[in-house]
RNA sequence: GUCUUGUUAGCUCAGCUGGUAGAGCACGUCACUUUUAAUGAUGUGGCCGAUGGUUCGAAUCCAUCACAGGACACCA
């Protein structure tokens, strides 16, 4: 640690400060406003005499990110989190050796500094603050990256996300409206109605979705625990206690492989609602994509990629119909098996061909349509083998009220009119057990918990999944997870690079 | 998990078919009181991701490993 030398002559320049009696880590500011108010409220200054106004003082505060040192003056442009202040720094308007002893010799790009001193605007016309007293806040004994280039590498962006957001302006904003998506979301189901609630994140049985969970052991219980893939079953339950509007937003966890769409730990919302169906849901969708880009001040046209996105023009589709219509898959086979099997295969895709007519139309889907759901497209009437959760159609038992909504070729959320039969719910259990058995390990575990719960009868319900990473992502134009994740999940390094650092 | 590309100074990157390791920024020293990626002069800085192999000689060719990016597979 600390072997670099240049990190030992920056030891050496603290080692300095301090026998000279001065803090280098001071902990006593006095800043009184932020750059970003400092630059509002003194924007009139360039109408005054002489383009100054010696009577106001102001004292910011902020790390530096470039330093030009000119003889006996010298230009500083400092950061804080509001925006970028220039401030004008002379040998004559400082105390005594200052200048010249502690600031040239001992201040350099990084540190984090206050300084006190009245605005003006230079020559070339840029609002700045003249300086009359310059403290060291803290020592920055590192170097910044490259003051152009700042830093591409991802890997040490992913792993020293500090350094990329001290670098990379547009990250902080990324992070900035992730953060306001969060927010808002939760303001649009409070105002709704909803109540924000708090399910297990370590559960005895791996639920409410098909996948591979985590692993952990409870000491005291002596029993194995597992993260949860879903908080779905348990905000069942809750309907069947009488709360008729909930939701959860917060992380879940599947133990999968990793790419530009996936993290083993992910946030999504989840919401339920009583006396509702899915018809409501997509209505309820729509007003919340409102709502946000209402409130984060989007246009309803947004690029993704070399896509663009409009968010003024939500379809609805039954899946069966987007296969002939968008994936243009022959009308006369969708109800085949063995015609959907030949052709999946015509066309080169590797098909368990064990699957049941619902499966293998999903396969379609995930072939032929998904990606070309550019605008936001509902997709409705899955068959019920893909989805052992969901309610059935009164009309065709064979179809659940549920629907997907795709945007920019990819699945953004899903919900569905809820199944609160308790015997069909048992029966299907029983189904995705046998499921799991003849060798699909992602089929969902029994739950007879759950089963005992929808016994006392949950009142009609629709519910809903949103994943907000995803969202985030297509918000932003963002391309991979890891870039509106702040700490994405990464290998370790080994302990002989960890030294070596 | 498979394929593929990458890993050279603190950072951004050159380094071709093997022949003593380069630039810019940063840092040190000097000059400079309105610059803004400041400028000019000058200097320091490297186990070329790790380990083996081929070769008189390897940053460069080969193999294995580690990590990362991308694609695919898996995955709501």
């Amino acid at each position: 640690m600390f072997k670099n030398k240049f990190v030992q002559q920056r030891i050496e320049k603290v080692e300095l400060l301090k026998k000279k009696g001065y803090n280098p880590y001071s902990n006593d500011s006095k800043r009184n406003t932020t750059i970003s108010k400092y630059l509002k409220v003194n924007a009139d200054v360039e109408h005054k005499e002489n383009k100054r106004d010696e009577h106001r003082h102001y004292t910011v505060g902020g790390r530096i990110k470039l330093l030009r040192i000119m003889g006996k003056a010298s230009f500083v442009n400092i950061e804080d989190e509001s925006g970028t202040l220039q401030v004008y720094i002379a040998r004559d308007n400082l105390p005594e050796g200052f200048y010249n002893n502690i600031f040239k010799k001992n201040i350099e790009v990084g540190d984090i500094v206050e300084i006190t001193g009245y605005p003006f605007v230079t020559g070339k016309g840029e609002l700045s603050l003249h300086a009359s007293e310059f403290k060291l806040l803290t020592k920055s004994i590192s170097p910044l990256p490259e003051k152009f280039h700042g830093i591409t590498d991802k890997e040490i962006r992913y792993r020293k996300r500090y350094l990329d957001l001290i670098m990379n302006k547009e990250v902080r904003n990324t992070f900035k409206i992730r953060s306001r998506v969060i927010s808002l979301t939760r303001h649009f189901f409070e105002e709704k109605g909803f109540l924000e609630v708090e399910t297990p994140m370590m559960h005895p049985i791996a639920g409410g979705a098909n996948a591979k969970p985590f692993v952990t052991h409870h000491n005291a219980l002596g029993v194995d625990r597992y993260l949860r893939i879903a908080p779905e079953l348990y905000l069942k339950r809750l309907i069947v206690g009488g709360f008729e509007a909930v939701f959860e937003i917060n992380r879940n966890f599947r133990n999968e492989g990793m790419d530009a769409t996936h993290n083993p730990e992910f946030t999504s919302i989840e919401f339920y609602w009583a006396y509702k169906t899915y018809k409501d849901l997509i209505e309820i969708t729509k007003e919340y994509f409102q709502y946000l880009f209402e409130h984060l001040d989007l246009p309803t046209i947004l690029p993704y990629g070399d896509m663009e996105v409009d968010f003024s023009d939500f379809k609805e589709i039954p899946l069966a119909e987007s296969l002939t219509t968008i994936g243009g898959v022959p009308k006369d086979i969708i109800n085949d098996r063995e015609k959907i099997v030949a052709y999946l295969k015509e066309h080169d895709v590797d098909v368990n061909e064990k699957l049941n007519l619902g499966l293998l139309q999903g396969e379609l889907f995930d072939e032929f349509v998904e990606e070309k759901l550019i605008n936001p497209t509902f997709i409705t009437e899955y068959p019920v083998e893909l989805s052992p959760l969901a309610r059935r159609s009164d009309e065709n038992p064979e179809l659940t009220e549920r629907f997907e909504l795709f945007i920019a070729g990819r699945e953004i959320a899903n919900a569905f009119s809820e199944l609160n039969d308790p015997v069909d719910q048992l029966s299907r259990f029983e189904g995705q057990m046998d499921a799991k058995e003849s060798g699909d390990d992602e089929a969902h575990e029994m739950d007879q918990d759950f089963v005992e719960a929808l016994s006392y009868g949950m009142a009609p319900t629709a519910g809903q999944g949103i994943g907000i990473d995803r969202l985030v992502m297509l918000l932003t134009n963002e391309h991979s997870i890891r870039d509106v994740l702040l700490f994405p999940a990464m290998k370790p390094l080994s302990t002989e690079e960890i030294t070596k650092d």
